[in-house]
DNA sequence: AATAATTTTTAGATAAGACTAAAAATGTAT
DNA sequence: ATACATTTTTAGTCTTATCTAAAAATTATT
């Protein structure tokens, strides 16, 4: 159906289309792939000759929906061959990627599904990242409160219960953000206050505060 | 390390080398390959410039120690994977083929070794092919007696265990060869004798033919 | 052995994908 | 608003793998 570039392609704009509001731009992709930007405009054209883009010259593209379902589909194969290798083979999770690039490309609808059902039907990859169904909808995060996590263990802030601005506030200055990485370092047991590690800093926060925000784990 | 179409004609090389004494010539790699000559002249100097191949011009090919090495790997990965499908995705070993003809192409040595552990080292893929080993020696053939088949199941004659001229004059008059395919289709009790069949013949046969006679079951 | 038939190779073209270098468009500063 | 910097596109080249058509070598036939 399309080659291994066109659906690598596919796949990065994908994952950039979800960070910047506006279309994906030639340089942004060229980086990702480490490639030139005159390769990705080439590609661009023939993308959208396809149906798969919608490009205008100079303004950056976003998928049609086509081309998103086109590139869940990859995401989805990726994502269930990462979970066979460490699954099945014993791979640990940071061996994966490489491989699974490859696999990825591999072209049967069949396949794909016996080996979903091989697997029980996973949700999430080994590295927490979700995998997306047939038709192309991605799973819904688990998020859990800062307050549940166990020491040790971490997970990424991906929202807020507490939306006052008074909260959101204390967590600027205090380098908390979508998308850091958060650690427990120690629990206290009387006052269920926290010691976390974001990013190379700790830091000591109450229970009222553990018990707003949302991360996601694993 | 090699690209997917040298890999091909390397291993349709491979099997043609087996069934022609002499070189395999530019034709019958183009025919297997539902290629051009003119393609298969080309990748013919490519393979030869790499040292996998002995080719001199009008003189057919073979392959040398390399590409022999090289091909091995490759009808390795392609039969463990065959084992996969079937043992552990529940395909059918008559849907198995394409999936496998992309899949030997993965490139990653601990994948494949890993991939066998997990299939707990199979000699033969679900056609009964020989899985060559990773240093490229194939296993030898199961053979057993044809008085051993159960009725239904064929296999393939593979050798005689009485050598004598008589037996052997007897198979030649009957028909029977190497290659030639038996199917069991009778058992007598009382006397051991058995009724096969070999192409579209049929014939009855003594127990003394019958256990002198080794086939190759799947 | 000379000619015919077949096989194989060469020559030249095409398509996909990537690259470099130059041109065009867009964005940013003074 | 004009000039500078950056981004993006175009134009042209390269490589891999394929093809067609024609030439060369080999094999078969009489």
């Amino acid at each position: 159906m399309f080659s291994d570039s066109e659906e690598n392609y596919l796949k990065t704009i994908f994952h950039l289309e979800r960070f910047s509001k506006e279309g994906v731009s030639t340089n942004a992709i060229a980086e990702q792939m480490h490639t030139k930007a005159s390769s990705v405009t080439d590609m661009l054209k023939k993308l959208s000759d396809k149906k798969l883009v919608n490009y205008v010259k100079y303004q950056g593209v976003t998928l049609t929906n086509e081309g998103k379902k086109t590139a869940a589909k990859i995401i989805r194969k990726h994502r269930l061959w990462e979970v066979f290798l460490v699954e099945k083979l014993d791979f640990s999770w940071d061996e994966v990627h490489e491989i699974a690039e490859q696999l990825e490309h591999i072209e049967s609808d069949v396949l794909i599904e016996k080996l979903d059902k091989h697997l029980d039907f996973p949700k999430f990859d080994p590295h927490g990242d979700p995998i997306p169904s047939k038709d192309g909808t991605f799973p819904e995060r688990d998020k859990v409160l800062l307050s549940e996590i166990k020491v040790g263990e971490s997970g990424v802030c991906v929202g807020v219960k507490d939306t006052s601005s008074s909260f959101l506030k204390f967590l600027d200055k205090n380098g908390v953000a979508l998308g850091k990485k958060i650690k427990v370092l120690e629990h206290e047991e009387f006052d269920n206050s926290m010691r976390i590690q974001i990013g190379k800093e700790s830091m000591t926060i109450s229970h009222m505060i553990a018990s707003n925000l949302y991360l996601k784990t694993n």
